[in-house]
DNA sequence: TCAATAGTGTCTGTTAGACATTATGGA
DNA sequence: TCCATAATGTCTAACAGACACTATTGA
């Protein structure tokens, strides 16, 4: 039989951090790669993911997608996570900023890190997404920006915060956060939808 | 160096008939199973996938995606394909309504094709999902038809081709299609747009 | 008082959905 | 004539986006 590389499980973990989305990313001997491990022979897809991370980060992601597979080099699956904000990187680990991560982990990182990128995005109104990377307790300013990171536009924030009412998808709460400057915003909490809003119009989005 | 099953490329190909999506199945031993085959040491997953379907029917699928991996006994990705409406099962295969084909190719495959539909339905406002379902020319309600089936909803017909006519993602032809009774239907074409449209709002779908 | 950020009220143009109506074929 | 399907016109409520404005803190 001949020798056949193991298919490799490849996790770009995202997190906020300093305002922007950072992914984590492992020293090895001077370059930096994306964690990565094999993907075992039982089990899922995302039970391995998890289990990855927690073994990184000491603890469990918040969320986690596939992000797709490529048999460039050997199989290689891309899972995307998220740890909330203010997870510290570990020895010989490090966050970096995740618009910098597809030129710094290779070629194969690179798309991994796009993948896992579009992945995010494209769940963004189906999945609690940007709640993953916020905390329990949140601003809706601070929700916006996690909004504009993702879909790489900005959100007109009269709209934003009217829809996101409107939808009952977040409930204030009765603490306020004071940022130094400026008036203190109100924490918000994420509150699950019941049942599917009525879903009406046809998008058509589509490119060439 | 243990026994390792090798990671297998599993492809539900879709195609429009009768009104309805039906899906490919060959039948094997008295039980009915999704085309698969090994996942290939080089090259893309894509490019199996399209390789597999020409096999299997003499042409290239019209359109690929990836719908996930699973690995319950063994590494086993799934790939949507679309090949379009009039293409026929070879002998040992047959088409079989898509909303039929869970219960009938067993637990991992009912899971393949739900996972195909999904990744069709979920992409099918930003790539030509449902234009490669049709031929080249197709009826505003041949469209509209393929949009209630992905989606599993009725669509509204008035604002369904304001919509389509506004974003000139249709263009007239000047041929019309009479099927017996009823007024004759004109035939449109695909026209891709040169770019994105303006996307404007944020949506938020999300269930608990 | 000023700068900075949070949050709201109002207006306007667009559009989704409802509904009715016309158009055009076959039986 | 009747039926079936295609296609369009109009109305209304909802809503996105713009803009201006108020509110509340620290410096």
């Amino acid at each position: 039989m001949p020798s056949r590389s193991l298919p490799q499980l490849c996790v770009v973990c995202c997190t906020l951090l300093d305002g922007t989305l950072a992914t984590l990313v492992t020293e090895s001997g001077g370059s930096r790669v994306l964690p990565t491990d094999a993907v075992p022979e039982r089990g899922s897809v995302e039970g391995a993911a998890e289990a990855l991370v927690r073994q990184l980060l000491g603890r469990a992601p918040a969320w986690l997608a596939q992000a797709g597979a490529t048999v460039d080099e050997g199989l290689r699956l891309t899972v995307a996570a998220i740890v909330p904000a203010g997870t510290p990187a570990p020895a010989g680990m490090q966050w970096i900023p995740a618009v910098r991560a597809g030129a710094t982990v290779g070629a194969a990182g690179g798309a991994s890190v796009r993948a896992a990128l579009a992945a995010m995005r494209d769940r963004l109104d189906r999945e609690p997404v940007a709640f993953r990377l916020l905390g329990t307790h949140f601003t809706l300013s601070d929700l916006q920006l996690v909004y504009e990171l993702l879909l790489e536009r900005r959100v007109h924030k009269a709209s934003f915060r009217r829809a996101l009412l409107a939808a009952h998808l977040v409930e204030p709460t009765d603490t306020w956060k004071s940022e130094g400057r400026g008036r203190p915003a109100q924490l918000f909490r994420f509150s699950p939808r019941r049942r599917r809003g009525v879903q009406r119009s046809v998008r058509f989005e589509l490119l060439g």
